[in-house]
DNA sequence: GACGTTGACAGGTACGTTTCTGCATGATCT
DNA sequence: AGATCATGCAGAAACGTACCTGTCAACGTC
């Protein structure tokens, strides 16, 4: 009796009971009726849906997970720096990549759940998830092994390093951009082109860097770069001072970073050297700010909004059964947008001849 | 027979049960033990703990979640514009306020949902979400209504419109915000001030252009105004021309979304004002982009960081049961970050100004 | 008229937890 | 010595859904 009457009074939400109840139907009816299953004629259907609209029943998501083992939901990892998710560096990449990912979950009925890598598993234990797309994993992310073992699929944004088991990846050709942008500025005239680079072993510095030192073995120029840690906002700002006061300085740079740009144009102001006159520039942002500093910045865009849609795809492709064998591998096309900082004006009779990096 | 069998060889993932059995204790005490309930010993404790990790054992947050009724999962919906979720125009705000909600709900064992505001019932009604912080509700929110009516806690980031019935809700002081930024541009010798404003009905908008109107009332300047439609890209750079190129053209401007800055610096370029000295600009953006413009950009900043940290706070508190009878209102201060653009140089009777008293 | 067949539903079990209740056992108190 | 009490654990009832397995009628079919 206290049973029933807990059952009948309960506050709030109406369950799949009180709706077969007020129907006049059974439980299975009401599943049948709502889920499109079953063997049930329209006048039925009608009836229930009419029914659970009308006590606003909303089917408990916990309780259908449970049961048939599917969450909906796919987990974001980002790399944490501090308490912080994701750094600073790649703000405007995460950000845009996480807007794509986002609509490309949604259009397929999943939602998204931002979790960093380095939480407790206290955290990751706490929600079901179907699967789980991992931004750039270190060589031997346990995260990820664990998340494998668990049987839950994983794609990773960024070609994983080592002989870490994702599901798939998906990534930029990254020695491919970095050739190819290093053959634009040796085209607008670079004699010797500087590099701005981190010291953090993720793989996209790793393989952005190899293929600029390789380009300058092909070519048979000396290296010149700097590397700081990207994760230290303020850091960069130094490196490119460094790399613009070398002896050797640079006609050219590239920088890895996102601000690298802006960096990189104060401290040519600073030593008076004039872009792209005296200063070939490129970075490798997703920022649209670039195109409105002055002079306007050449950027490498990864095209993250590509990326992010098709880690989703891949990823729900694998949770809805698509089976492969072996990881699934997916490479993106990257964009050289570029603008006034990495096209030479046609040379000049009189040479101005460049400042001292000293004084100013 | 089969059942057992069933059981005893479930492929993957070892349950509570499996745990007992391994442990030779009951159900019970491996839950007791692993959630350090009840009355065990410490020995007993520490077996089961022990036996669980040899057997990888995860908990089912589905099974727990249908448990408890909390599953530890919050929503942060944004609003959406076309496909994509929130637009151009508050990305940077967003992209702040999301990772410091982020931080803000792992903290405290919660993790973050990204949700559309106008998703389907489909999607919503998919994940169990123990509440949900809405950004810049409008009017008459039917997501929210609904939310509400499950009981479920509501935040909002931005003074809610109407009578919308959240929880609490979390904004700066946008009226204060722009009087005192107007000061301060008075301060600096403006005569004339122009608004660069939108003309969408969102609370900020609304809000900051009438405070813009009553100062103008109260010193007594007619109002000088572009309105244009914010979640259109282009349309900036076209309401800044028209503002700079009307007859009574002001002699400093505030621009109240975040690209204004380089949208109203290139347009003064055009005419060409020179900023500070024709033109004094101020906008309201969280890019620190602005530092590094020539000339570098004053901005206000909404402290995306503290408003997701506090919205975040707030309704975890109410979640976890702190109750309180009506909405809770948490006002954040604003930040007037002032830089080069709205300092009128002194005048040139002084070979070397010293430093201005600036208050420092 | 006995017999598959099919449509339209109901019963009941299982998903994996948490937690309330109960039941021994030994210790402590009156 | 009997009553009380804390301790250490086990049993079993939920939580709300999905789906497998009937049941029962109606409908042909030979």
């Amino acid at each position: 009796m206290s049973r029933a009457q807990t059952r009948g009074s309960r506050q709030g939400r109406a369950g799949i009971r009180d709706v077969a109840a007020a129907a006049g139907v059974s439980i299975t009816t009401v599943s049948d009726a709502l889920n499109g299953k079953g063997r049930l004629p329209d006048a039925t259907r009608r009836h229930v849906r009419e029914v659970a609209d009308r006590l606003g029943y909303r089917p408990s998501a916990a309780a259908r997970t449970l049961r048939t083992g599917k969450s909906g939901l796919i987990g974001l990892t980002v790399t944490t720096y501090g308490d912080e998710p994701f750094t600073f560096t790649e703000f405007a990449y995460f950000a845009e990549m996480a807007r794509a990912a986002t609509s490309a979950a949604l259009a397929r009925g999943y939602a998204l759940v931002i979790l960093p890598a380095t939480s407790r598993h206290d955290v990751w234990s706490n929600v079901a998830l179907d699967g789980t797309v991992v931004i750039d994993p270190s060589d031997h992310d346990p995260v990820v092994t664990e998340l494998v073992r668990q049987g839950l699929p994983v794609v990773s944004d960024g070609r994983p390093a080592g002989t870490l088991p994702v599901t798939a990846w998906v990534d930029n050709d990254h020695e491919a951009a970095v050739l190819d942008l290093l053959d634009h500025l040796a085209d607008a005239g670079a004699r010797r082109i500087g590099l701005l680079t981190g010291t953090s072993t993720d793989t996209y510095t790793r393989l952005s860097t190899t293929a600029y030192l390789d380009w300058c073995a092909r070519v048979g120029q000396d290296p010149v770069y700097e590397a700081y840690p990207a994760h230290d906002p303020c850091a960069g700002a130094v490196a490119a001072d460094r790399l613009l006061a070398r002896p050797d300085r640079p006609d050219a740079v590239y920088g890895l970073f996102d601000p690298n740009g802006t960096d990189l144009l104060a401290a040519a102001r600073r030593y008076g050297l004039r872009v792209p006159d005296d200063l070939l520039l490129v970075c490798c942002s997703e920022s649209a700010g670039y195109a409105t500093t002055e002079p306007p910045i050449t950027t490498l865009s990864l095209k993250p909004r590509r990326i992010g849609t098709a880690v989703v795809q891949l990823l729900i492709d694998a949770i809805e059964g698509v089976e492969n064998d072996g990881p699934v591998e997916r490479v993106i096309p990257t964009e050289l947008i570029v603008r006034t900082s990495s096209q030479r004006r046609p040379p000049r009779t009189t040479v101005s001849p460049p400042r001292s990096p000293a004084k100013d």
